[in-house]
DNA sequence: GCCAACGTTGGC
DNA sequence: GCCAACGTTGGC
């Protein structure tokens, strides 16, 4: 089992969307950046898990963990005229894009904000997340990494 | 293939 | 709202 991070704007949806939503499922589509696409694609894994990011808020973090349920296929907002991530260049045929079903595992304790693991930033110095100008909404997290920030979750913050 | 212009992401 | 970082587009 491999770990992931996938990025959301809480405006749009958020984990407790998820947490909402039937089963607490959802399919992670939308995702238009190609390295994201190829993660989404080949490497998301049927028992994968991946932290559920806040992104585009006053506070990001870490909110809760999903699990992969449904690997890689064809994103179909790409072939919806009327969705926001309509894409002209994709088709059934040449899908381009790609998403995967998640379902949510749980909620953090707490959030894991982007300042406390800054905090960390030593023992995260790897982390992609962390990566200066780093804009992407789909990355590996390694064991260590996934370890160490579920430790700081029963941590004291900061 | 180069690269400037432009749009988007996302933290602050 | 600002701006740095980065990906994409399109002229050449």
């Amino acid at each position: 089992m491999r770990y992931w991070l996938l990025k959301s704007e809480p405006a749009s949806f958020s984990f407790a969307d998820l947490t909402a939503a039937p089963e607490q499922l959802t399919s992670w589509e939308g995702v238009r950046n190609y390295q994201a696409r190829n993660f989404l694609r080949h490497s998301l894994r049927l028992g994968d898990q991946a932290f559920f990011y806040h992104s585009g808020t006053a506070n990001p973090a870490i909110a809760g963990i999903v699990e992969v349920v449904r690997e890689g296929y064809p994103d179909g907002s790409a072939f919806d005229p009327a969705s926001p991530y309509y894409d002209p260049g994709a088709s059934p045929d040449q899908p381009r894009w790609y998403q995967v079903d998640v379902r949510a595992v749980r909620g953090l304790d707490r959030p894991i904000t982007l300042a406390e693991l800054k905090a960390h930033g030593d023992a995260l110095a790897d982390f992609a997340l962390l990566r200066r100008g780093n804009r992407l909404s789909v990355m590996p997290v390694t064991d260590a990494q996934w370890k160490l920030i579920l430790g700081l979750e029963r941590g004291r913050e900061g």
